[in-house]
DNA sequence: ATTTATTGGTTGATAAAGTCAACCAATTGA
DNA sequence: TCAATTGGTTGACTTTATCAACCAATAAAT
């Protein structure tokens, strides 16, 4: 790597981010993990949603989508509907009780993003966001194949 | 979370890095996990080196730490002595083929670094490490307690 | 219209990452 | 001298992540 980033170092952010969540989460009483709380977030921004375009957005296995969500389902948090135009598919949305999960998940994680972010301006978190997405846009573009 | 950084960025950030990495380690047959090679990188860079070290320095588990020592012990990558100081500590250090492991490693990772940090300059590339550190000291500075 | 390929989702199995508690020996602090 | 803490190990468990096989439905090819 460039001396300029150290690949030690996104794995050191990510690290005490996720626990700050965690520990949030726990705090509040939350009762749900960071991959269960990205799922409803995604459910919540995604519309229409369903189990593939989750997996697509988050770049996760679908198995471990289909775990995800059959738990959120058993929880009451989400619906899932057959799609009116494919058989195939579900088609999901949260559920009163999952909006009102995300809603006190928001004010969590709004606390633990004030800790995160202290200290640095608007213009600074918003050149960290957009580099991110660089970083992130050459991770997922496929890499040309040479045959 | 201000509207600047988002959470998730970060989260689709590491695990797409940790997904190229794990694919740039397989594709050199380098039979170690992500956390095996953080280990030994962190045996490198600090002496001398112990097992809380490298817990306090990754902000990991003893217990996960004790696993990951064991098995790279078993594999011959490292050495274990005891400390000449305190009965209780013991000094790390990397065995020829841990450090030759690592030059593999490194290798490994200059590719995919190069691919993470295609289209960014030095100087951009330097800013989000500055950036990271400085999320990082917020997430593991000590709240003050209200007691 | 039929066949083949792909997609959406589930289940089984497994590995990696991560956490918590209890324990013991050694060291430090009271 | 005794109590508290530290360094490390082991047991147990949870969460995250991956791969393969499978089935039903849809899309593409013939």
């Amino acid at each position: 790597m460039s001396q300029a980033l150290a690949g030690d170092t996104l794995h050191r952010l990510l690290h005490a981010y996720k626990r700050a969540l965690r520990q949030a989460y726990a705090d509040e009483q939350l009762e749900l993990g960071v991959a269960q709380i990205r799922t409803l977030k995604t459910i919540r921004g995604l519309s229409p949603c369903s189990a593939s375009a989750i997996a697509q957005r988050l770049k996760w296995d679908k198995a471990q989508l289909a775990r995800l969500l059959g738990d959120l389902d058993s929880r009451g948090l989400v619906h899932r509907r057959p799609a009116p135009d494919d058989g195939r598919r579900q088609q999901l949305t949260l559920s009163d009780a999952g909006q009102a999960m995300l809603a006190r998940v928001d004010a969590c994680e709004q606390r633990a993003h004030e800790r995160l972010a202290k200290g640095l301006s608007e213009t600074e978190l918003a050149a960290f966001e957009a580099l991110a997405q660089r970083l992130i846009d050459n991770l997922e573009r496929p890499i040309p194949s040479a045959d």
